[in-house]
DNA sequence: TATTTCGTACGAAAAATTTCCTACCTTTGG
DNA sequence: CCAAAGGTAGGAAATTTTTCGTACGAAATA
């Protein structure tokens, strides 16, 4: 299922914490995103749960909330999406796109380079 | 301004086909796409019209729209937005998963490297 | 024990997005 | 001229997404 923009801040708040209260989830979205009330983030995860999105552990009064996908996984999901959508489909003009008039450091270059001749052997 | 999931089909036909009349932009949607009446096609380019989006030449009857915004940038422009969002900035991140475990042709690879070792001339 | 604090649940409202009905005008073909 | 076909405009409805008020229970604490 496919994450609304909401959903994706929560989700990377859990990624980047691991498995987390609604109180933790809510503090770092006020401090790092936006100003939003206890029980709408409350809400939203509540809903994600149903979703299959995130999962919960309700041993404990206060529920724990994880992601149901692993970080990685999503979000090459959500990237494959992008392309398709966006680039019909074409990672090499992605990256073109990507790094034709961006000023990108030498060492972030020299780094993909490396990477891309270790994905031949 | 951020085009919505239905706003950016409707960009990509434009940017395909060049300027066109909602009727073609319609009748490409439901062959492309999926089935939608004429009147919500109509009205949705109306919107982006006004939101700025599309740019409207009404001196003839048929009203012929365009993209506002030039391809390259507009992607690009999304692009960026997605890596900030979800790479946290990070092209390199991107890049090694969009290729990490994917399976790329030898030819886009060397492509891509090609146009690498051309960026640092 | 009484009170305050902190948690979940639920429903409804608000906002954003998408869809379509209907009215009405212009052009085209008979 | 008249009817049919094809166009725009506008409002309203439907759907999806987001937000929050409020009720109520459990836990901590004075």
């Amino acid at each position: 299922m496919e994450p609304t923009k909401s959903e994706l801040e929560i989700l990377q708040v859990l990624w980047q914490h691991g498995p987390s209260t609604v109180r933790f989830v809510n503090d770092t979205l006020n401090e790092q995103k936006r100003q939003v009330q206890y029980s709408s983030t409350l809400k939203l995860m509540q809903i994600m749960a149903e979703k299959g999105l995130l999962v919960r552990d309700q041993s404990s009064m206060k529920h724990i909330y994880s992601p149901a996908e692993e970080e990685g996984k999503a979000k090459k999901k959500l990237l494959d999406r992008f392309v398709d959508s966006i680039y019909n489909g074409s990672a090499t003009s992605l990256v073109m796109q990507l790094f034709g008039n961006r000023n990108t450091s030498k060492e972030e270059l020299a780094e993909i380079k490396e990477f891309l001749k270790k994905l031949d052997q």
